[in-house]
DNA sequence: TTACTAGTTAAGAATGATTCTAAATAATAA
DNA sequence: TTATTATTTAGAATCATTCTTAACTAGTAA
């Protein structure tokens, strides 16, 4: 069966850039980490035990290819610190987040909500839409009084 | 008649601030260049024309201060650089962002196309929106091969 | 084999934005 | 007045990120 690192090895074959081991081993610790936000810093600390020799530089370099690619996405929540995600397969939008001001726990959201405020904004301001970013911040449902409920888990 | 800055004095002294020469200098220049998108090093470079001894770690304290205060929005467009913009007075909300792929042009949108993807947010992951930042990346009118037209104006 | 080329790497230096430190100054209170 | 507090400047320090250099690797041609 074809893994997803197969598929990921392709997609740099296609764009004359090869899978060196530096490039798998980033790349396993973003599979595992799918949820995490992780910092270059976070990547380079959990790539470094199952490939010590690698630079902090190629972790940066190997994060901005990926990112050219459209493999990961690099996301900013404002801190000063670029967090890489790696990106659904297929999905050709960015997913959303909603960052909570209490606990600072950051969740995200999968579906595209923005369909009809694009068609607007596309019409409205004559302007061709690539991509979006989309953060809500808040109180999220664990820091809230009583009676959270944990939601609908992502469809 | 009360001006801009006096409201803006009197929300500093509401928090126990004083609205010090260098500090009004700073919002000065942040009024000059209501839809610029202003940088730190920006506002320390137009600043100094007007306030020539002030230094730039005054400069970010000012806009740190004001930030805190919801008298300016901070933002980023993952350059690496805060930019920071004069919030519209009584507006609850950040306003959003059209960035252009091809010319670097930021164009702002003030309305609020968020109110009904809000009610699902909050419904749906029991999440207290207090805030929301919305970017689209594309292509501006500008920018398109023919037949561009210029938005109309904002509402 | 040998050389040649292009891509990739590690290490550490360099950069650039931002924050911190220390000493000075100004405003305020007693 | 003195004491206290807030604010400032200048420059040092920090931190994330990028750049530079030289070494290394795989592939290819002779």
């Amino acid at each position: 069966m074809e893994t997803r690192i197969d598929r990921i090895k392709k997609q740099l074959h296609a764009a004359s850039y090869k899978l060196t081991p530096q490039r798998e081993a980033t790349v396993r610790i973003l599979l595992d980490h799918e949820e995490d936000h992780l910092s270059a810093e976070d990547v380079y600390l959990l790539v470094k035990d199952i490939a010590p020799e690698i630079g902090l530089a190629t972790v940066y370099r190997t994060l901005e290819l990926l990112t050219e690619l459209k493999i990961v996405d690099k996301i900013n929540f404002g801190d000063g610190v670029s967090r890489y995600d790696l990106r659904q397969e297929g999905a050709a939008h960015f997913h959303h987040h909603l960052v909570c001001l209490e606990c600072g726990a950051v969740d995200e959201i999968q579906e595209d909500l923005l369909e009809d405020v694009e068609a607007v904004v596309e019409k409205r301001w004559n302007f061709q839409i690539k991509d979006h970013r989309l953060t809500f911040h808040g109180i999220c449902w664990r820091c809230h009084d009583l009676g959270a409920d944990k939601p609908e888990k992502d469809a």
